[in-house]
This record gives structure tokens, C-alpha cells and sequence, in this order.
DNA sequence: GCCCTTCTTTGACGGATATCAAATTCAGCG
DNA sequence: CGCTGAATTTGATATCCGTCAAAGAAGGGC
């Protein structure tokens, strides 16, 4: 087995990664398969170990945002796991994806009895938090090429400064739509910040696009 | 002294309220000043036991949302006391405010020792975890009048149906401007669905403001 | 290699909301 | 009881960005 990556195995103690792959089940999805269902009581804690997975989320009426895109190393619905709720909304996987998951007593247990896999859990929900507060703060007082800029820098991180997301699936990210998107990076492919494709950004000038993610304060 | 009510002290087992009271440091703020600041290392889990806190953020240059609007029993900053971060934003007094703050190490201890305690603070914060998901949505995909309509409902809860917040803090909490929370709430007024004054708004018709905050699903 | 689906690009247009501006009301306080 | 500053209301105007429409690319399968 090799070793997993990512921010919850990342600095893992060995005897605690070999326990967890023990006692975790192991579960395969194809793309297009939903991880578990919103509304489903949060009953089992689940560690992506590879592959993207994309959460999301609908209104009764159909209006669909992306919350986030997810990969290895990433607990989806982990704080509802631990609130005792209902998951929020239904990762599905984006590529083929191969995850360990728990059940909620022994999660529980895990957690009381290892005080370096509850302060990591801990971690990943309060990051988790802070990052929605951030999106929140930029849905509601940035224009719309600031929050895509944002947005690319955070998907895109260094040092493989690339994602291979949908435009579509920058636009839910951003609260935008997909033309929006469209023309914005084209914009940015002419003046060589990015290199863009089909389902596939590149960020060219990292800093260049941090200026446009916040004009006035670099 | 009296029991204090809200999401973390409700259905508290009495001996753990007296030990609370015990081990936590009280303090009080007047109106205008701030429980703590941003950026500040989280080391220290405070309850709020009586009065109303406005969490706020700004960006370098000044654009500012209300985050929340917190009254008793409330944890602001749990997250990030538990994810060993900073504070992610700056809690300020409205009302006379009484506190109750433990520092770190010794909330990490009692979370240890009493899984009680334990579950309640995780369920807050998985709690505020599905709000911030919720406003993300809203603000990404729908207009400006089912926003604020949403965040009446929420920031007067039945039974009072009642808020003493300004139409700035409104407009902050939906994504918009106090002109246009203005208008819409003139307008509601006068369908009476609300009853509004300066610094205060209580919902008349519960249903039909409902109704407003999702024209097609009820 | 060719078709067919999915993704992307680009243009034109309209409308929901922010912005600008100013008047008005209200509450607290001397 | 009037003053004063804060909160609110309302109107006119501008604009960003979503919507509508249609035409390309780019893979993937057969």
C-alpha cells in the first residue's frame, strides 16, 4: 500500500496510518458516482486516499453551486459527522476515487483515544470554516473577476500551479456563470498570466494574477 | 447566579455548569468593544453568556460583511480555538456583553474528559459549519429579495419573531446594500409581512415572508 | 478518420442592483 | 422641548453581469 497524501495523512505516525487502513473500509467509485447522499444521517467518517471529488449543491428549484472541489486527503462531510447532522451536500467523484471510511462509533472512539487524529481532524473542519467565511466575505463585496482570480489561486496551487477544472465548475465556485468565466480567462490568456485549455487551467503568472485577485493591495 | 440559556449551555448537566462557572474567567464589554481581535492566536474558548455580539470582517480596504449576529450560548471563534488558528474574525459588543473564557489547554482538557461537553461544542460548530454553507448558496444563486427575506427568518427566530438589527447589518448579512434591504423592507411593510422601526423588525406573517424567501417552493 | 457529445468562445441585449444624492424621521440628551 | 447625529427612506441614474443565441474546438468511441 502506498502512502496516501494530502492534509489528513500528511505527517501521519506510521503505527496510526497502519491501524487506519486496518480498520477503515475500503471503497472504489467511478466517476459520476455520488460518495453519499445529502440528507443521509452523517453515520460514517470518510477519508478521500485518491482522486477528485466534487461537492455540491442544489436548491429544490435546480439552481446548482459547486462548495468545493476535494482530493486526497480530504474528510467530505466530516463536521456533520462529529455535529451529529445530516451530510450538507453530495460529493460525487470527479475521477476514479478510492476512499477509507469508519463508522461513527468508532470514529468517535478513534478520535477520543488519539489525541494527534482529533487535534488533524480538528484542523481540517476549522480550515474548512475559514475558508467559507473567506468565500462568503468575497461573494458578498468583491466584482466578479476578483473572486475567479481567487478562486484559480486556490484550486491551482503551487507548486503545480494547474487544476483541471470545468469552467463551468469555476463558475459555481465563484457564484458566476460559465460565459463570465469564459471571457475573463480569455482576457487573461492575451495577457499571459494563464495557459488555458479544455478542462485544464494553468496559472502562467502567479503573481500577476494575484493583482487582479485584489487591484488595489496587491 | 442565574442559568444561561442558548445553543451550549441548554440542556447542560447542572454539575458541569457549576464547574464551567467554576474554572472560566468572567468577563463584560460595553457596547462597542471587541472580544478579541483578528489575526490574534487563538488561545482562549469564550461563551457568551448574556448580551449580542456582531462578527465582522473586512478586506485591506474596508469592505465590510457581518459574519453573524451571536446572543447567548454562542462559541465565537470555537473553531479556530480547536483548529490551533488565528481568529478568523473580530467579535464586537451591540448590548452589554458577559462572557465566560477558558484558555486553551484547559478547554482541550474538559473536551477530553466529558464527552458531553465535547458533543455540544462540535455540534455548534458543525452547526455554523451548514449556515456558512447555506448563505454561500444563497448568495451565489438567488436574488437579492429571498436573501434578505432568509435572513430575517433566521436572525428572528419564533417564537419572538423579533430583531433589534439595523438595515446596514441586514444588507451585510444578505450581500447587499442598506438602500436596497430598505426598499424591500418598505415594501413588506406595506403587504404587511413586517413591522418594522428604526434599529427594529418583527415578522407579522411568518408564512407569507417565507413564501418571499422562496417564490416558486414555498 | 469521422461522428457526436461535451466543453468553450464570442456577441448582443436587457435588467437587477449598486451608486449617487438628498430629504426625512427618529431617539437620546442637554 | 429643541438640537443633533444616526438611521432610514426615496428617487434618478449608471453599470456590471447574467441571459439569450449560436457558432466553434476538442476529445472519445467505433
Amino acid at each position: 500500500m502506498s502512502q496516501p497524501s494530502g492534509p489528513f495523512f500528511e505527517n501521519m505516525p506510521a503505527d496510526l496510518l497502519q491501524e487506519l487502513h486496518r480498520t477503515g473500509s475500503l471503497r472504489t467509485f467511478a466517476p459520476g458516482e455520488t460518495l453519499f447522499y445529502e440528507e443521509d444521517r452523517a453515520d460514517q467518517l470518510l477519508a478521500i486516499i485518491e482522486g477528485r471529488v466534487r461537492v455540491w449543491r442544489t436548491s429544490p428549484r435546480g439552481a446548482a453551486m459547486t462548495v468545493h472541489l476535494l482530493g486526497p486527503g480530504a474528510l467530505p462531510g466530516a463536521a456533520a459527522v462529529f455535529g451529529g447532522m445530516v451530510y450538507p451536500a453530495p460529493p460525487t467523484a470527479i475521477t476514479d476515487v478510492r476512499t477509507l471510511g469508519w463508522p461513527i462509533e468508532r470514529a468517535e472512539n478513534m478520535l477520543q483515544e488519539n489525541a494527534w487524529l482529533a487535534s488533524s481532524v480538528l484542523k481540517i473542519i476549522a480550515h474548512r470554516n475559514e475558508e467559507m467565511l473567506q468565500r462568503l466575505h468575497e461573494v458578498s463585496t468583491q466584482p466578479v473577476e476578483q473572486r475567479v482570480a481567487r478562486t484559480l489561486l486556490r484550486v491551482a496551487p503551487e507548486p503545480a500551479n494547474f487544476t483541471p477544472a470545468t469552467r463551468q465548475e469555476l463558475a459555481e465556485l465563484s457564484a458566476t456563470t460559465l460565459h463570465t468565466v469564459s471571457r475573463i480567462i480569455s482576457r487573461w490568456e492575451a495577457d499571459g498570466l494563464v495557459d488555458a485549455g479544455r478542462r485544464r487551467i494553468r496559472i502562467a503568472d502567479r503573481s500577476g494574477l494575484a493583482q487582479r485577485a485584489d487591484p488595489v493591495c496587491g
